[in-house]
DNA sequence: ATTTTGACGCT
DNA sequence: AGCGTCAAA
């Protein structure tokens, strides 16, 4: 009874011809993004096949990107360099830069970042899908076309090449169908057309338009799916690449769910598509539609089986958020098979690399999008775990010892060491990934007009932390006093943490790895600008004595930094501030001593 | 020995 | 909070 009462409702709703969701959406998919941004920094690498490998010490690196000339020849993404040379000897192999002995991807978030800009500038709704990718809601941009002046005057067939119709056979240029001459021609728009595929061919003209403002102002090509939800949007993107845009309207939905593989489907290119094929034993999305509602939700589950009879019918109700800055801030590095992380000293290395590229990038953050982090999540992979370990603590400043110390413990809580010789603990099994990773971000800073008024404008994504006085939590046996969050409260907001030093933590510190003290207490007055301010001068100063010649050094504020000291391994004379690269040295000459003894 | 990311759902 | 899934380069 509910049943086929739910199926009238659908066959309601199928007669509205975009599905019922009244929405133009589009997902903008940059064109193998990474090789696009190092072809903009390498010119002369423009039309030759290249790929991106990250590292190459190994097999060549593994790929994580090739461009459309090297996918002629086969090279995919997870082979190796030494593969993709095989495969196509003539391909150029474009190393992703590292830093502090780890892939570093900044450059193309920041390339990400400008698409994302660019893209702010046509419609007040995106959703950032990836580094590469975007949602865009344009059904207000399109009305606002339709009425416009500019209407009446459209030439489709001048600026519609690019532009595919799903479903139709339109890549044979001899034999143009029905499909290809509507978009075509302004006579067929205007008469022989329904109102939803109306509007998704003026969306096709913005989408010309972004496009092509991508590519004057950033330099880069995308392809485009534009449609009526997220998941048709995005199973279009990827029917003409590169460089071009697919509609795919509700009227051709039948058509293309009959040959489209579910696998391709958004959601089901994992564990539960492989479950909805063997369990139906189907191969196609279109097959779906066979099953009643009631033997879906019986099979899959409540939610999963009533999203699988809509979804086959081309509807999505997957919301769009409005957000083009990512939730979370991490970095991670695996230590597979032989690099495994076998002893403290290791392991504290590397927290240290990775906690100071995180706290980079948390301050750029910062200061780019005036909010600050609240916690740290620190997950490991101990050797011959399924799976890994997951540990949380509180980030009450931008602090590397902080974050290194807090990992260190966390790690160390369920991992425990056979033997303790002076720095050098050994576990009885290693560790073969570290990952730490930022999130629980709140507005904060000064400047705090224009963030309040894109924090209320916008929907639910952002969130206040109401205003409260100071309290104190406990988090990971350490107890914290929280700074206030909002207004003005913060600029008096003074920070402390309470050491807790472990016998452990303190074998370490004699270790060479231990620069800074454990949980440096850290008083902060003034206001956050002041402070950040203060940073990008000393930063200034730092980069004009050394002439650029290192990087410039991080997080913990201390008052001299140009104070020369002894370096305890080689006895040179040392800047205070390089002091940590200046052990990091020595420390990586140690470890492949190490390796070179294994 | 793909690797390095990031979002979200389940419990 | 911690784990699992899915996805992109």
């Amino acid at each position: 009874m509910i049943e086929s009462m739910i199926d009238l409702l659908t066959r309601v709703v199928l007669i509205m011809e975009d599905g019922g969701s009244g929405k133009v959406v589009v997902l903008v998919d940059m064109d193998c993004f990474y090789v696009q941004v190092e072809k903009r920094l390498h010119p002369e690498l423009k039309d030759k096949p290249c790929a991106i490998v990250q590292y190459n010490k190994w097999q060549g690196g593994s790929i994580i990107a090739v461009d459309y000339e090297a996918r002629k020849y086969g090279v995919k993404r997870s082979l190796k360099g030494k593969e993709a040379k095989e495969k196509c000897p003539g391909i150029h192999l474009v190393q992703v830069p590292e830093k502090r002995r780890k892939a570093d991807l900044s450059n193309y978030r920041k390339a990400s970042g400008e698409v994302m800009k660019v893209l702010s500038g046509f419609t007040s709704v995106i959703e950032r899908a990836s580094i590469d990718e975007a949602f865009l809601d344009l059904t207000e941009p399109v009305k606002d076309y339709i009425n416009s002046n500019s209407f009446d005057s459209l030439e489709f067939h001048a600026d519609l090449k690019s532009t595919h119709v799903a479903g139709c056979n339109d890549d044979d240029d001899t034999h143009k169908d029905d499909c290809d001459l509507r978009i075509s021609r302004g006579d067929w728009f205007k008469s022989s057309c329904s109102s939803d595929e109306r509007v998704l061919i003026v969306a096709a003209i913005l989408v010309q338009r972004i496009r092509e403002t991508i590519l004057n102002e950033v330099g880069f090509t995308c392809s485009a799916g534009i449609s009526h939800n997220k998941m048709l949007a995005k199973l279009a993107a990827g029917m003409h690449k590169p460089n071009q845009q697919t509609i795919l309207p509700q009227s051709q939905v039948d058509v293309v769910f009959s040959t489209t593989l579910l696998k391709k489907v958004r959601h089901l290119g994992g564990k539960l598509g492989e479950q909805v094929q063997d369990k139906l034993k189907i191969e196609c999305v279109g097959q779906l539609q066979e099953y009643s509602l009631k033997v879906l939700q019986e099979k899959f589950g409540l939610k999963t089986g009533s999203w699988l009879y809509e979804l086959c019918r081309g509807i999505c109700h997957e919301k769009i958020s409005n957000r083009i800055i990512t939730k979370s801030i991490g970095c991670g590095k695996n230590f597979p098979g032989p690099s495994k992380l076998k002893t403290a000293k290791a392991v504290k290395y590397w927290l240290e690399q990775l906690s100071r590229e995180l706290v980079e990038r948390l301050e750029e953050d910062m200061t780019e999008n005036t909010r600050q982090a609240q916690s740290i999540t620190v997950h490991f992979l101990p050797e011959g775990q399924a799976s890994s370990v997951a540990r949380t603590f509180a980030l009450p400043s931008y602090n590397t010892s902080l974050i290194v110390n807090n990992s260190w413990n966390a790690i160390n809580k369920g991992h425990k060491p056979v033997t303790n010789e002076e720095s050098h603990l050994t576990w009885t099994t290693g560790i073969l990934n570290i990952h730490l990773s930022a999130g629980k971000f709140v507005q904060c800073g000064k400047g705090h007009m224009k963030s309040l008024l894109q924090l209320m404008s916008s929907d639910q994504e952002c969130s206040f932390v109401s205003a409260s006085s100071s309290h104190s939590s406990i988090i990971t046996g350490k107890e914290v006093t929280q700074m206030t969050l909002c207004k003005e409260e913060r600029e008096d907001a003074v920070l402390t943490t309470t050491p807790t030093i472990t016998e452990q933590d303190q074998s370490l510190e004699t270790s060479s790895m231990n620069i800074t003290k454990f949980f440096t207490p850290i008083k902060r007055k003034g206001s956050l600008e002041t402070q950040l301010d203060r940073n990008a001068k000393r930063r200034e100063v730092v980069l004009e004595e050394i002439k650029g010649t290192l990087e410039s050094d991080d997080d913990t504020i201390i008052d001299n930094q140009f104070e020369a000291v002894l370096c305890s391994e080689c006895g040179e004379e040392v800047l205070k501030f390089v002091l940590e690269e200046h052990m990091d040295y020595h420390f990586a000459l140690s470890l492949d001593k190490d390796s070179q003894i294994n």
